[in-house]
DNA sequence: CCTAGTATAGTACGACGTACGAAAATGTCG
DNA sequence: CGACATTTTCGTACGTCGTACTATACTAGG
């Protein structure tokens, strides 16, 4: 049934898809700094340079597992107004990002693959199909992202400073004495208390939402 | 004057400052990715391990020059009010940011220093001055934090994306086909005519500080 | 003078990304 | 059928990186 391979023999076939899916199990693993192109190989049972047959170099593949996060968003349903397509495709976003937290830092930063660009579309699709100035349109456009993007680095910042072990047992070069810091500690108590942990996301999302309503332009 | 030094006499002597100092620099110039202990130590004209007498590592080196970013951000006047306060930090550190531009990935996810903490003091202090809740608090402390990353993100974001000749050059392992983004396109010629560019950053930040206050918390 | 502490470095190891080019299969054409 | 181009795989090797280990040279205190 399998079609006769064209090329030389290896161990394994490859493919484009099947080294993104190791790269990307690889990096959920052992996050980003944990995938390296010969422990992959080796992960495929391939050589190493086998794998620049089907990509151009790392940061290419790491593009392609981010985009890989950003095709995990799905739409928004069609009968959504403005409001709830923005609110879902944020959702939507920031929960994948928490399923891969790797990905967080490179949201913004790396070169965009046709699935974020694809995501953006719709945001601003949603957005444009208010009734709201084109300003209006691009301020609340990066105010959803950034509110995105903010959110997911906190949470996950805050999850793995949360073991108070590992804080401890890594002080770093620094030993910042917090007791001269009240307000930052209160402010970290206050997320250590699960205070707005229930949906504080969501709550400040719509927040946003409602803010653009209330500007100049409609 | 000079007083006798103590060990091993080297090509210069050297100091916990004085490499955070060419670190600093070497980032300025070179990016995070041009900065290696190696040429660092090249640089001082010292031996690459002599560093790692005042440093416990690479990381901790790089945890020190964040935090030395964070110290240029001046402390808000004593007479201004908790909106003049917060937005007078605010956008101290997005210029920070904007002269150290490698500064801003790590900004969130590197461990804190003395200096970062005693910035989140201060703003986290200037919300408290003001009548509000302490969700509040939060929520806006966040809502700025998350502006001054977001917007400097993108800033120089667009800013190597800007010239054109190299977007081409690297067109990377995607050739996404604009034309089928209308919104994408938009929203890029948006920008690129320098629409919101006067200073957007203080118009948002402004709106955010309103918004804060009209929430239930007064 | 001797010992302890301080400061500087050379060498070497393992891991990394990847350039280069050889090798083995299949397909096409005469 | 044979010659050649194309497709795919991969071994080797180079340069770079962070840093563990160790040796060394100086000063201060007893």
């Amino acid at each position: 049934m399998k079609r006769p391979r064209r090329g030389r023999p290896g161990k394994v076939e490859l493919d484009f898809d099947i080294v993104v899916d190791a790269a990307l199990q690889m990096a959920d693993d052992d996050g980003l700094e944990g995938l390296s192109m010969r422990k992959l190989a080796d992960d495929l049972g391939a050589g190493v340079m086998s794998l620049y047959y089907y990509i151009e170099d790392k940061e290419a593949l790491v593009d392609a597992i981010v985009d890989r996060v950003a095709a995990e968003v799905e739409p928004a349903p069609a009968e959504a107004d403005w409001k709830e397509s923005t609110r879902h495709l944020a959702m939507a976003t920031h929960q994948a990002l928490l399923r891969h937290p790797w990905a967080i830092p490179l949201w913004s930063s790396s070169r965009p693959g046709p699935h974020r660009v694809t995501l953006m579309e719709q945001i601003l699709a949603a957005l444009a199909s208010a009734d709201l100035d084109a300003d209006v349109v691009d301020l609340g456009f990066h105010a959803v992202v950034n509110h995105v993007q903010g959110f997911a680095r906190q949470r996950v910042g805050f999850q793995t400073a949360r073991s108070t072990d590992e804080a401890r047992l890594r002080p770093g070069g620094f030993d910042v004495d917090l007791d001269e810091f009240p307000h930052v500690v209160a402010h970290i108590d206050y997320h250590r208390s699960g205070h707005g942990r229930h949906d504080e996301f969501a709550f400040v999302l719509d927040l946003i939402l409602a803010g653009l309503e209330r500007l100049p332009g409609s």
